[in-house]
DNA sequence: ACTATCCTCAACCATATGGTTGATGATCAA
DNA sequence: TTGATCATCAACCATATGGTTGAGGATAGT
């Protein structure tokens, strides 16, 4: 499970998993819209693999990705634990939960430094 | 959106969610189960903050947490785009699918290292 | 056989991450 | 006022991450 959060919580991963949405794509295709080296694309492949986000099959000499959505849908059951929390009515929610002693908002927070 | 997956890609910072999905509580109290320093989980609770997850209040001395769940739900609208991709039968999309060159199945692949 | 292409590997670098300890600030309790 | 408590800060350390370049392996094309 941390693989999975952590291959998505990089811009250029979560790309690549949406262009392998769309169709099967090589190591070097997917690196081609990148501004950084095939090297660099490739290691950023290794970690979709390992998070089994993406299967690499052997053609040739190229290296053909697959999209395998399972463990988002993993990821996305752990997600939907918490569903309630942003569906329901907040205020509703405030007004019946009994917070620690004082409800009363406090909100003059200057620590932002 | 990096700032969310990234929070989420720790599984002290999964547990914490969890407990604030629940309570309240203070960084103290987050901390008590684990076993890191106070310092420590201090840390984790600002990776929390950082991406939204938390808001925290100051109460006195102690710093209350409050599930923040609306980058959830960013985070599961963003998954949701592949809720096809694992919902409906793989077998009859790759029966659709037109694959590269070849859809053979080529899978004695022994580079495993 | 030769050469170009696709990709990985290894080495290297800068920065980020996850942890520690020790000092400090604020607040509560006596 | 004195002391204990809650939490952050600062410095430090080890390891991970994200990038580079250069070398090389395997395959395709001629």
């Amino acid at each position: 499970m941390d693989a999975v959060f952590h291959a998505l919580a990089h811009d250029t991963r979560r790309t690549m998993l949406l262009r392998l949405s769309a169709d099967d794509l090589t190591v070097g295709e997917l690196a081609e819209p990148l501004h950084m080296s095939l090297a660099a694309a490739s290691k950023h492949v290794a970690v979709l693999e390992r998070a089994g986000l993406v299967r690499k099959t052997v053609q040739g000499r190229r290296r053909v990705c697959r999209l395998e959505a399972s463990p988002l849908a993993s990821a996305d059951a752990w997600l939907q634990v918490y569903e309630r929390h942003w569906s329901e009515r907040l205020d509703v929610l405030e007004a019946l939960r009994p917070t620690h002693p004082e409800p009363t908002a406090m909100e003059d927070d200057p620590d932002v430094r």
